[in-house]
Order: structure tokens, then sequence, then C-alpha cells
DNA sequence: CCCCTATCCTGAGGGC
DNA sequence: TGCCCTCAGGATAGGG
């Protein structure tokens, strides 16, 4: 469910209301949600939350002495933060905090993870290590894309190459460049790339600015909707018309996953962005 | 090297 | 109503 700015949309919610706070205790519902790597979780006790960080689609708090926890939402993960005490649905792990403050995982399909550790192996514990550049923080551009081979939706969703980017908003990135998800990433032109790569942001950017896709059921930090659903020009909408030409959605699978797109307007580069 | 599938899991929704 | 099948936004390992 969770991309970047479902992920973004999380962390701001908690960094308003964790940082600061002191961690009391755990539990856990679900031992394989929670993994500890040369730490427990109760070593944590009466450590403080400094800061609420994202890379990727990674959420990180660090806590003083040095500890980390990165939560991946993977498919179905979702993290409430709430004073009621009552077992949420799914509830996984619980992160019980000063002023009574409870942060519930929950996770359906059981493939989310918390992990904790130290602030030295955190990255190479989650993986975070080998994510690719943020696309939001303006230091990289479409250079990223250069040399890649394959399917242009495959390397989207490549978070070595950049990370953060899932099925949702590669589709709507390429919508927005004119570009077929199916296209080979080595046969455009440096134009289309950059088409490509300012697609991305301004996907991105809408989805932060409304909150999150709330498709299935994503809910932020305190169990609130977005609402970029509504705002998507073709994820989800196979079949239907193309709100920009009117023609009909195409449905396929490209690099294995559910992917839509125009095959009017995807066809090659139409001119200047008008998102 | 490239692409596809299976896998980790559970529930929703469609067809019959 | 109920059963069975397919599908789902992530990521990775393994096979052809």
């Amino acid at each position: 469910m969770p991309e970047l700015p479902e992920v973004e949309t999380i962390r701001r919610g908690l960094e308003d209301v964790l940082v600061g706070r002191e961690f009391l205790g755990a539990e856990v519902l679900w031992g394989k949600s929670l993994v500890c790597e040369g730490v427990d979780v109760d070593d944590l006790r009466g450590c403080e939350v400094l800061a609420v960080e994202r890379r990727g689609k990674f959420l990180v708090m660090r806590f003083s002495s040095g500890f980390v926890v990165t939560v991946h939402l993977r498919m179905s993960g979702r993290l409430i933060a709430e004073e009621d005490g009552g077992e949420l649905p799914f509830e996984r792990v619980r992160m019980r905090f000063s002023g009574g403050l409870n942060l519930k995982f929950c996770d359906m399909r059981k493939f989310g993870r918390v992990w904790v550790s130290s602030a030295e192996e955190y990255e190479k514990l989650t993986g975070i290590w080998k994510l690719g550049p943020e696309p939001l923080l303006g230091d990289v551009g479409a250079e990223v894309f250069e040399g890649k081979r394959g399917a242009v939706k495959k390397v989207l969703l490549d978070q070595t190459v950049l990370a953060g980017v899932g099925n949702i908003y590669a589709d709507e990135a390429c919508f927005y460049a004119g570009v077929r998800p199916d296209a080979r990433m080595e046969k455009l032109s440096r134009g289309q790339l950059e088409k490509l790569f300012e697609g991305v942001v301004v996907a991105l950017k809408q989805g932060i600015r409304n909150r999150g896709t709330s498709i299935s059921d994503f809910e932020d930090a305190f169990g609130g909707k977005g609402k970029n659903q509504e705002l998507l020009y073709v994820y989800g909408r196979g079949g239907k018309e193309c709100l920009k030409c009117g023609g009909v959605l195409e449905r396929g699978k490209v690099a294995g996953r559910t992917t839509v797109w125009c095959e009017v307007c995807q066809g090659e580069v139409q001119g200047k962005l008008e998102f």
C-alpha cells in the first residue's frame, strides 16, 4: 500500500506527536513482525524519541542512546498513534510512550517489519544502505536513469535507482511524462528521461500534498484518509476513459505488476507537462 | 544478464 | 448462501 507519499504523510504525523516522548515498553503480538539485532527492545526503556525520519519507503525513528527503530509497511502495514489501549485489527507490535500514547503497528498480511538496532547497524540490517537517492531532495535528476536497461516501469520500481516509487506512482509518473511503462529505458531520449524524472516528482509531490492515496485502506498515523485516489489519471482506472484524451485506458502486466496506461497519450512525449 | 515466478501472508470480491 | 478462484500497493530469492 504505502509508497513514499504515504510514508511521508505518516512521518509528519508521528513527528508531531512522538518527538520528545519517552519509550516505556513494547508488546509483541506477532513475533516475526519485530526483528532485533544486537539489542533487546527492552533496552530502549527510558530513551527519548529524538527524530522521525523517512528514507524511501522506510520510516526511521531515532532514539537517545543511539538506538534506532525502523519500520517498513510493505503491502498492508499501518502505524497508528493513539491513546486508546484497545487492540486494533491485525495489531502486531505495540510500542508504549510517555503520556499514554501507543504506537500500534498493524499488518494484515504480515509482510511488514519493525527493526530495532543501534544507529550503526540499522542501514545494513534493513537494507536501507542500498537504496538509491531521494527523488524530492533536488540533488539528482534524469541522470539516475542513464545507463539503466529494461522496461521503464521496472527501473522506476527499482529502489536502488530511486527510492520510494511503487506501483501507483510509477504508473502516474509514466502518464505525466507521456512515456509507455513498457518502453525500454535505454531507448528513451535525454528529453524523455527528463520528462520521466519530472513526472516522478510531480506525482510524488501531488501524493504528499493530498496526504496519500487511500486506495484500499491506507490511513495516516491517526486513522485519517488521504484524498490522492481522487486525483489519479491511470492507476486503478483500466478500461475507463482517459481523463486527457477520452480514449479507453489499457490494462496489462509490466514488470510483473498490474499496469494501466493510455495508448494515445503515452505513445510519445506530448510536450511540456501541464499538471 | 534478463525476465518471470514463487514466496512471505490474509482478506476482499467476483463468478457460479 | 457458500465455495472456489483470482487478485492486491513490496521485496527478494531462485530458475529458465
